[in-house]
DNA sequence: CCGGGTATACCAAGAAATGGGGATGGTTTG
DNA sequence: CAAACCATCCCCATTTCTTGGTATACCCGG
């Protein structure tokens, strides 16, 4: 069947899912259609105030369970590998988007002993409103099929686009803003200043700064630095480069 | 042509560009190839003290100009609705995606007067990290074809990676530079846990904590907590999912 | 005009982080 | 086998952060 009508058709199921089972039931019929033995999807808004997630898979239930217990430690290379990417990947090619550590591989060899043996993981993001990642997975016994896989990718963000409307989208204003001295004050402390330290580079006095940090935290409900520093750089409020190049430039 | 093999011979020559003249040249024919009539690939790394960001296009030399100033004023419809898009979209149905502005209905029109009919734009965003837009564009004599925006998503999203490529991107560090326990200690730290609490959830004593924190910390070479988290999410060791998902549970 | 937001400045106390030092026992690697 | 790494535990002093409170002046929009 000619890769076109198979997309079409396969995205058209999933786009009529009106339902977090007619999006199963529609995935679980691309990810056969495909030849792959298991499909999960993992989708999280983040943004606004009503956080809100939405998980639909076919793994099988060992799996499953084992899996949740490595999440919590954040033992999930697959995930960590989608903000990494702009395109879907195969699970083999992991370590060239991450370095992969003892703990990863300890959950890679699990899945394989539990019918996971390879995958290939659409992952996309939304800057301050949500991620997810839809993967397409094989078992021991079979072999990816690498002309499927750009079907695979089309229909998986997709399914991701399925998700987001089933989970609602966060109203565009719902994220909190800092105003620009805020910000400021963020990114040295993101550098590595200290609140007298950023005074003195700012030109105002020490006690602004943790004035500033504080309503920073204050407005996105949060009680540390390292918390208020993530969420600017997930908002995009700052970026890696503003600090990294700093960084290397002293 | 098979879709799939069109498409990867397009993948493959966007890919394989070394510069940004090279991208230019696969770019254009990979339009051409598709029917469209121009492309334009715009990527902006987030932040930085040299704000790093390629673009690169065909467009014709009036319009040109005049989308670099509605750009610059923040007024390109077409980049605000990829923030709101994990799939490819087509430009007339931006108002699907997010309200237009009479701005934003005048800088439309405005391109059609300049041979800009209408686009494919296929966005992408790296948390933390970057944004990026490629569009495949008709003018006002030429018909969307729909049957090769399949190809046109998947290509345009390896554009986009070859762009991150050219812009420049930390290759992933072969080994991991941080413990197991290292690692879930700066985790914990990162979802704002005290040394204190960090000890009661790992079942290990604060002082260990304050040990895995420190040895961290030196491997990196930092002095703070806020920059040696922020090196484990640089490095791919930890991931924004990692730690947010923990937050919006508890 | 008034209220809200922004920027600036100050104070205090308690909690937490950082840098420096020490140690033991087990595992892995060259 | 020896060295390095990993995990665990302890001590101390100093600095910094967080939380709670106070205030003034300016700007902007309804």
């Amino acid at each position: 069947m000619k890769q076109y009508y198979l997309t079409e058709e396969l995205a058209f199921e999933i786009t009529n899912a009106l339902t977090q089972d007619e999006l199963f039931t529609a995935l679980s019929a691309a990810a056969e259609r495909l030849g792959f033995d298991h499909f999960a999807l993992a989708y999280d808004r983040r943004g606004g105030s009503t956080p809100a997630s939405l998980l639909v898979h076919d793994y099988p239930a060992a799996w499953a369970q084992v899996y949740v217990d490595f999440d919590l430690g954040g033992a999930d290379p697959v995930r960590r590998a989608g903000e990494r990417s702009m395109t879907g990947f195969e699970w083999r090619s992991l370590p060239d988007l991450i370095p992969l550590t003892k703990g990863d591989r300890q959950m890679l060899e699990v899945g394989r002993e539990n019918g996971i043996a390879d995958g290939f993981t659409v992952p996309r993001h939304l800057p301050g409103e949500a991620s997810g990642a839809c993967s397409f997975v094989i078992g021991p016994n079979s072999r990816m099929q690498e002309e499927v896989l750009h079907v695979a990718e089309i229909v998986g963000a997709v399914a991701l686009s399925a998700a987001r409307r089933l989970v609602g989208v966060a109203p565009p204003k719902g994220r909190p803003t800092l105003s620009e001295r805020q910000r400021e004050c963020v990114l040295w402390t993101a550098r590595g200043k200290t609140a007298s330290e950023v005074g003195a580079i700012l030109g105002i006095s020490e006690e602004t700064v943790i004035q500033h940090l504080k309503t920073a935290r204050d407005r996105y409900d949060v009680h540390c630095r390292q918390m208020l520093i993530l969420c600017a750089l997930f908002d995009g409020l700052i970026g890696f480069a503003d600090i990294y190049d700093w960084w290397h430039d002293h």
